[in-house]
DNA sequence: TCATTTTGTAAAATATATTTTACATTTGGT
DNA sequence: ACCAAATGTAAAATATATTTTACAAAATGA
């Protein structure tokens, strides 16, 4: 899973703090996600697009993990 | 989150069984997720959008859930 | 340079998804 | 009615996401 969340803040300028308020997250999860560390819920995945206007599937992409 | 998977698989005529081989989970995990019983990862979502060859936002929806 | 905000990271605890095994119920065809 | 395939479901085990607390590093502005 890779994902353009950070670039989507930056156009909106938006801290990963105040992303993580938005989605009812903390900062640190949506730290990671945007690191990669792990994936988020399709929950959390539709949550954040939506704060950005944009769909799932342009956010997210599967980088064909095996 | 509610899924239009039911639908996808009468289209394809394809059992939950296929399908789960397909993206690799158990038919149980397909079952649940039709069945809204929990919401899948972003990952599996994706994978099951793909084999119907559809937008993870045209197979899945965010039912606000509180 | 100093202070403040933002980001990166980590370990332990908790919540939730997924597997495994197993059985019951429904559905479709003959 | 019978048989087989498909679906529904459940409990316990395991994997993974998310929280909490806490601190270190980087970035930004004055």
């Amino acid at each position: 899973m890779k994902n353009t969340i950070k670039v989507e803040r930056a156009r909106h300028n938006m801290t990963q703090a105040e992303l993580a308020d938005k989605v009812n997250v903390t900062r640190q999860t949506i730290n990671a996600i945007e690191a990669s560390k792990y994936d988020p819920s399709a929950t959390l995945a539709f949550r954040i697009a939506r704060v950005f206007g944009v769909r799932v599937d342009d956010l997210f992409s599967l980088e064909e993990e095996e």
